[in-house]
DNA sequence: TCTGGGGTCCTAGGACCC
DNA sequence: TCTGGGGTCCTAGGACCC
C-alpha cells in the first residue's frame, strides 16, 4: 500500500503559519517579479481565479474581493517543506519526496485494519508540528494513491482517503476524466479518445499493450496501476540529473552588459545548488528568449551549449564558459525578456572514480595495483566504510548488466548516461546498497 | 503595461561496433 | 547476387509532472 501525503494550497498555508489572520481571508501567492498566481487558498479559489493566471487579467476582481497577494518567498517555503518532511519520516520511515510539497509513502509496514487511524493521527500531528495541513491519499499503488489523495481533498471530512480494487472504484473511475489520472495530460487524454476510450475506467479494462503502442510505456504502466498492479516504486533521494537557473526581466533588456550581469547571477545560484548536492557538471547551456507575448516584437530565441574538459563545481570557470556562451547567442537589436543557464551532465564527486588498466585514480589519488579484484575489494572498502554496505559490481558494461539482471531482474535497462569508456562508469551503475 | 520556474522520462532513428 | 545477429551510443523532440 502507498500514501500520498498533500500539503493543502502549500504555499500559502506557509503564509497563513506567519500570520494567522489569513486564515479565513482569500490568498494567494505570485510568481517571479508578481507576474501570475501561483497559489491559491480555497477562498481564492472559490471566486474562481485560476491555477496560474496572469496577476493583470485579475487585477480587479482581486481588488473587489480584497484577496491578500503575496510575493513569492522560496527560502521560507523551502524551510516550512523540510518540516513537514521530517514528522513525516518520524512516522513512516519509507518515504520519497516527490515535490516541495508532496512524499509518497511506504504503508507496508502498517496493518491494514489501522492504516486509516494512523493516518488520521498523522495527519493531525504535522498540523501540531508544523501548522501545515496535508491531504492523504491511500492505495495499492502510486498512481491510486494520488487519486486518493484527490478524492480526499473533495470528499473527506478527515483529509484521508482509502481505495481499494472494489466496485466503489469503478464508480469512481467512470465518473472522472481521463485528465484526472496522474500522468495523462490534454494531449494523450485527446489520443485516448481518439480510439474511444473516454474515461479513467475504460482505460483500466483496456488492453495495455494497445496503449503501450499509442502513448508509450508510460501509459501502459498507467493501466496496470489502476488495476491495483504497481509499475512504480518508492524513489529515494537521488541528486538531479540537471539544475536550471533562470528568470524573467521585470523590464525588457537590450544590451549585453545587462544579460551578463543575470547571467552570472544564475550561474552562482546554479553552481551553489550544485555544491550543495556534493556534485561536480560536466556540460553547461546558457539560453535566451524574446518576450513571446509580444506580437509585434521581432521574435528570437536560441541556446548553445559546452562541454567541459573536466567536471567542475568552479562557479568562475563556470561563468567564463556561460559568457562565451552567450557571445555566440547574442544579436543586437532584439528586446530580451529571458535568460537561464543549465548544468548538465551531473555526477555524484565522491563516485567519481575511474579503473583503467591496473590504475585506480580517485579525485587526485592515483594507485597502480597489480590484481584488479584487489582494486575492487579496496574499494569498496573504504566506500563502505564512508557510506555503509554497498555491493560492487565490476566488469565491462555486457558483464555488469548480466549480474545486475541476475540479482534484479529483467528489468533492469543500462541507459546511455551510464557509459563511460572504462570499465567503472556512474555509481549507480555499479554499486547498490545492500 | 502586465504573462513563472524547475524538473523527469520515453522514443525513434542513425551511426557505429563486433 | 546474396546480405546475420546482437548490441551500444547519441540526440532531438515530445510528452508529462509540481
Amino acid at each position: 500500500m502507498y500514501g500520498l501525503v498533500d500539503c493543502n494550497n502549500f504555499y500559502v498555508s506557509c503564509e497563513r503559519v506567519f500570520n494567522p489572520l489569513l486564515k479565513t481571508k482569500p490568498v494567494v501567492v505570485l510568481s517571479n517579479n508578481d507576474g501570475c498566481i501561483i497559489a491559491r487558498s480555497n477562498e481564492a479559489k472559490a471566486l474562481g481565479i485560476p491555477m496560474g493566471a496572469p496577476l493583470h487579467l485579475y487585477k480587479e476582481l482581486i481588488n473587489k474581493n480584497k484577496v491578500f497577494t503575496y510575493s513569492s518567498n522560496y527560502t521560507l517555503y523551502g524551510d516550512m517543506s523540510s518540516r513537514v518532511m521530517t514528522s513525516l519520516n518520524f512516522f513512516v520511515p519509507d518515504i520519497e519526496i516527490y515535490s516541495i510539497d508532496e512524499a509518497f509513502l511506504s504503508l507496508e509496514k502498517i496493518n491494514g485494519v489501522t492504516v486509516l487511524d494512523e493516518m488520521v493521527k498523522i495527519r493531525k500531528l504535522i498540523y501540531q508540528w508544523t501548522g501545515i495541513p496535508v491531504s492523504i491519499g491511500v492505495g495499492p499503488t502510486k498512481t491510486l494513491a494520488k487519486l486518493a489523495n484527490k478524492m480526499a481533498k473533495k470528499h473527506s471530512s478527515n483529509g484521508v482517503y482509502i481505495l481499494t480494487i472494489s466496485k466503489h472504484l469503478d464508480k469512481i473511475l467512470k465518473d472522472l476524466s481521463l485528465e484526472d489520472i496522474w500522468g495523462i495530460s490534454k494531449g494523450w487524454a485527446n489520443r485516448l479518445k481518439s480510439i474511444g476510450i473516454n474515461n479513467p475506467f475504460e482505460l483500466q479494462q483496456s488492453d495495455p499493450r494497445q496503449i503501450r503502442n499509442l502513448i508509450s510505456v508510460v501509459g501502459e504502466r498507467i493501466v496496470y496501476e489502476l488495476r491495483g498492479i504497481p509499475c512504480l516504486t518508492l524513489e529515494g533521494i537521488t541528486a538531479k540529473q540537471s539544475i536550471t537557473v533562470s528568470r524573467s526581466f521585470g523590464n525588457i533588456i537590450n544590451n549585453k552588459n545587462d544579460l551578463k550581469k543575470a547571467l552570472a547571477n544564475y550561474v552562482a545560484r546554479a553552481a551553489e545548488k550544485l555544491r550543495s548536492q556534493n556534485s561536480l557538471c560536466g556540460a553547461i547551456s546558457v539560453f535566451i528568449h524574446t518576450n513571446r507575448f509580444r506580437k509585434k516584437d521581432l521574435q528570437y530565441s536560441n541556446s548553445a551549449s559546452i562541454i567541459f574538459d573536466d567536471l567542475t563545481d568552479s562557479t568562475n570557470l563556470i561563468i567564463g564558459k556561460a559568457f562565451k556562451l552567450l557571445e555566440s547567442l547574442y544579436l543586437p537589436n532584439y528586446n530580451y525578456k529571458k535568460i537561464g543557464v543549465v548544468l548538465l551532465d551531473i555526477q555524484k564527486r565522491e563516485h567519481n572514480f575511474i579503473i583503467q588498466d591496473n590504475l585506480f585514480t580517485y579525485g587526485n589519488t592515483k594507485k597502480e595495483f597489480t590484481n584488479k579484484s584487489d582494486i575492487c575489494m579496496k574499494m569498496l572498502d573504504s566506500i563502505n566504510a564512508k557510506m555503509g554496505k554497498m555491493t560492487l559490481f565490476y566488469g565491462s558494461q555486457g558483464i555488469i548488466k548480466q549480474r545486475k539482471q541476475r540479482i534484479e531482474g529483467n528489468n533492469w535497462k543500462m541507459r546511455s548516461s551510464y557509459r563511460s569508456p572504462f570499465y567503472t562508469t556512474n555509481w549507480n551503475d555499479i554499486l547498490r546498497v545492500s
